[in-house]
DNA sequence: CGTCGGTTTGACACCGGTCAAGTGACGTGG
DNA sequence: CCACGTCACTTGACCGGTGTCAAACCGACG
């Protein structure tokens, strides 16, 4: 079913206003865009890899990923998304896209057409300009990830990652930078660290040991500056001051 | 000195129009656009790590790159720009970056103000998709990279790498995809690939066995098809069918 | 002819991959 | 209510790719 005023809607607004600075006119215009929502289940890809799409992905409920695969079937993650935020934002003025989109959990989507969203950003050159912001966001933490995978350890780039989960879910108003949940498997977060689950299991022992606790599925950091330390974690590249 | 009509300008559009349509007017605009060239020696710092900017970087000979440096000093390369492309047109949304700017080699680059390109952006709408759908780009890149770190041994990962030169040079008219100049070092290949340059010698010994050879700074591909299996390179993510 | 940045090679150490086994939580069906 | 299957997590043993350190080589350039 089609409807306006779905609640992820006023989710991507506010994350959209932590960078954008948009006027009444233009907030209601974004709230008052139609989409369709879908659930699915865990593991499902939503878009397939170098599919061509006219509609974007907005997460209302569980959480989703941008991936890579290889021939033999591995995979690498590049982004994941939280409620409230647009998997593919980026396929408006490139609709072919080399990665696909997958689900990490039972998921709810938002299916939104391209067409409201371009009549929107050539309608109000702001939410245009705030649309581009958006996918600049996601490029920034993809380079820092990009220096987390090559240039750190194991250990280090989870904690980096645990780090930018902390502060990107705080912004959402999903839990807060110290203590949040977080229901990837460890496979998953392996997939975005580019090592195996196994490794996965023995980097997280050893930040239990030390800085962390991570049971029922919650995180829990114990001292956030050591663990910052430890991360080399500068959110600078997050790019949450406003900056239109 | 300020100068319009820089042959820099020109490749820059060249490289636009690949995946972008502009009308006459449009792409007369672009190569009005007023610069500043300058010039820096190799290993210069042309945008320091989380610097504000009011001007981006066309390169307009030379070679530049974006990196992420850890407190130690080492270095996570995220992007290479060759002769045509912008280094940061994502710095007119969002001025502050959280990288940097460095010159691989001498280069010559084209300052462009900010005020200027918005200007454009914002008179000519399919320019400012243009732009967005360039940024777009660059990610789209970053986010194959990151499954060259990750996910391949570094033969593979290096290989991948010179699929992807090859076919960008190409495009920009600075070689042919199976024979190209080549002017960085292998400490800077090691900085993109997350690997030290004593293992990217190691890599290139290897790939200079079965598939290539590497020699007056020149690379040449014996056997395309050969060489992108070894790589898994697929150029679907480099958006080369235009798209607007 | 000497210096310097970049390349090449070898010896050795270690992080992370691979393989395998076992545990525990949970949902399903008998 | 329990047996069972499934999925994720955990741990240990061993191996290989890559890092580290060190030395030599080489071409460009002054």
């Amino acid at each position: 079913m089609m409807q306006a005023n779905h609640p992820a809607l006023s989710r991507f607004l506010d994350r959209l206003l932590l960078r954008s600075k948009l006027n009444e006119e233009e907030q209601a215009a974004i709230l008052g865009l139609r989409g369709q929502a879908c659930n699915y289940p865990t593991h499902h890809d939503i878009v397939g890899q170098g599919e061509t799409v006219d509609q974007v992905c907005l997460v209302a409920d569980g959480m989703a990923a941008q991936f890579d695969q290889m021939r033999d079937g591995r995979r690498q993650i590049t982004a994941f998304f939280f409620v409230g935020e647009m998997c593919d934002l980026q396929s408006i003025p490139s609709p072919t896209a080399g990665w696909g989109i997958t689900s990490l959990t039972p998921t709810t989507v938002l299916h939104i057409a391209h067409a409201d969203l371009l009549d929107l950003a050539v309608r109000y050159p702001a939410i245009g300009m705030a649309f581009w912001r958006d996918t600049i966001v996601d490029a920034s933490i993809l380079a820092k990830w990009a220096s987390n995978i090559g240039r750190k350890d194991a250990r280090a780039g989870m904690a980096h990652l645990f780090c930018e989960f902390g502060v990107r879910m705080e912004n959402l108003g999903l839990g807060e930078r110290v203590c949040f949940r977080l229901l990837a498997t460890q496979e998953q977060l392996g997939e975005a660290l580019g090592v195996t689950p196994v490794h996965v299991n023995r980097s997280l022992k050893a930040l239990r040991q030390d800085y962390i606790s991570f049971e029922n599925r919650t995180v829990r950091i114990h001292d956030w500056g050591a663990f910052t330390a430890v991360a080399e974690f500068d959110p600078t590249y997050l790019l949450l001051k406003r900056q239109g």
